[in-house]
DNA sequence: TATCGTATCACAC
DNA sequence: CTAACGGTGTGATACGATA
């Protein structure tokens, strides 16, 4: 049967959701700035008419920032988490099957909607969203993941959708001239790399790819290409995912806010990033077997000496201690540490990730351990939970870390903090 | 010869 | 005023080691 998916995304999301807060930001440029208040990652529509480009270090657009007056907020991830999930949960009603693809976008099967209707369909969920949330929406239809997010960039970018986009409603005459149109590095899965080998192949536009021979393409470029070329033609090769599988890594890291120099502020980044981890860790139900630990300086400071170092450390029995993965993350710093460097950048990851229900203890491990390992993780789990994140933490955290990232403009959480919420209206 | 482990690449957002 | 450049995650592929 052929398929009918749907891909919704919000328009340049963390600058939206910080709009439907501030009214005072619409029709003005503005950017959200990354982590550290580095670079630029989210841009109104005003913004990139400026020039302003996705990604740019914010300080080499001080220039142009202070002659338009272009505002930039520090990214304030508990807002746009909280508005995202009331924007899948708004999307859930319109189909049974979704798929929460990333913090802004879903895809919705819509398989066995008739087709003429799809527009309409499209548009309510648009009005919905706007209504409920503030927030506007594109929505792209197609027969493949592929094609969806195809119509969505076509919605995106030419006014005439008026945001909605249903493929299977364009004639194959517009639809050609669309895709001449559009770059071959607008498609979902074709980066920066491939666009290059691409083009060298003599493949530019979008058209040019849709036509090209899949089994050529396998050769040359990959079975991750083949699948693209047949999910633009209607054939169906990326299944949409609707429970998200357990994570198969769990990273952690930061960048400082100032660089770092001592051993004492490292562990104590290093202790910080590694219960997040393990929260996360624990908050899937799984255990961990492999942690890595890593530190850098910056590698733009050419001028200064440069050092990068990581260690890999199996553990004995997998384990979702917080504890435990913090004293073997610290024995890992002290192999990899060396003094005398502007240390800039700290991270942890676990791997070798398990399901806690299938764990095997070994020869040596005791049962009753490790079920008040998990009464502790859990009541501080718990604890954290009710009364705000680090209520109750290792004190080896540190307190006053001057090494913290900048945020220097973070917006109110003005959905998750009543603190935020009052301090916002005064 | 098939499989494993690991590093590297490429990509998304 | 200074100096200043993100974070998380997946899958494919390459390649030497291992069973």
């Amino acid at each position: 049967m052929i398929r009918t998916i749907a891909l919704i995304d919000v328009n340049n999301f963390y600058v939206s959701c910080e709009r439907a807060f501030n009214p005072r930001l619409k029709h003005q440029p503005v950017v959200v700035l990354s982590n550290n208040d580095g670079c630029v990652i989210s841009r109104s529509n005003e913004a990139k008419a400026l020039g302003i480009k996705m990604g740019e270090p914010w300080f080499r657009c001080q220039a142009i920032a202070k002659q338009y007056g272009i505002q930039a907020l520090s990214s304030n991830y508990a807002l746009y988490a909280d508005m995202s999930n009331r924007v899948m949960a708004i999307l859930a009603d319109f189909s049974p099957q979704q798929e929460v693809y990333s913090i802004d976008e879903c895809f919705l099967d819509l398989t066995g909607f008739e087709k003429k209707d799809l527009l309409v369909y499209g548009k309510s969920m648009r009005e919905r969203i706007l209504k409920w949330t503030g927030l506007p929406v594109c929505v792209g239809m197609g027969s493949t993941k592929t094609q969806a997010k195809l119509a969505n960039n076509i919605a995106k970018k030419n006014i005439k959708f008026n945001s909605i986009c249903n493929l299977y409603k364009v004639v194959d005459e517009e639809k050609n001239h669309l895709f001449r149109a559009m770059e071959v590095g607008e498609v979902w899965g074709v980066g920066r790399r491939l666009t290059l080998k691409l083009k060298a192949h003599g493949i530019n536009t979008v058209l040019d790819l849709k036509q090209a021979n899949p089994t050529y393409l396998r050769r040359e470029f990959g079975v991750v290409m083949e699948k693209t070329v047949h999910e633009l033609n209607g054939t169906l090769c990326i299944e949409l995912e609707e429970v998200t599988p357990p994570r198969k890594q769990i990273l952690s890291s930061r960048s400082f806010g100032y660089s770092v120099r001592d051993y004492q502020s490292l562990a104590a980044s290093i202790t910080l990033y590694m219960s997040r981890a393990a929260e996360k860790l624990r908050s899937q139900g799984s255990l961990a077997n492999l942690i890595q630990v890593y530190i850098r300086t910056s590698p733009f400071k050419l001028d200064q000496a440069q050092y990068s170092n990581s260690m890999t450390i199996p553990l004995a029995t997998p384990s979702d201690d917080t504890r435990q993965l913090v004293k073997v993350a610290l024995l890992a710093l002290k192999e990899i540490y060396r003094p005398r460097y502007n240390y800039a950048k700290a991270g942890v990851s676990l791997s070798d990730i398990i399901p806690k229900s299938s764990i095997q203890f070994d020869f040596f491990a005791s049962p009753e351990n490790s079920s008040r390992s998990t009464a502790l993780m859990t009541i501080m789990d718990k604890i954290n939970v009710k009364m705000g994140r680090e209520s109750i933490k290792l004190a080896s955290e540190g307190f006053d870390r001057p090494w913290q990232m900048k945020q220097g403009s973070k917006s109110p959480n003005y959905t998750t903090s009543w603190k935020d919420i009052l301090s916002a209206q005064a």
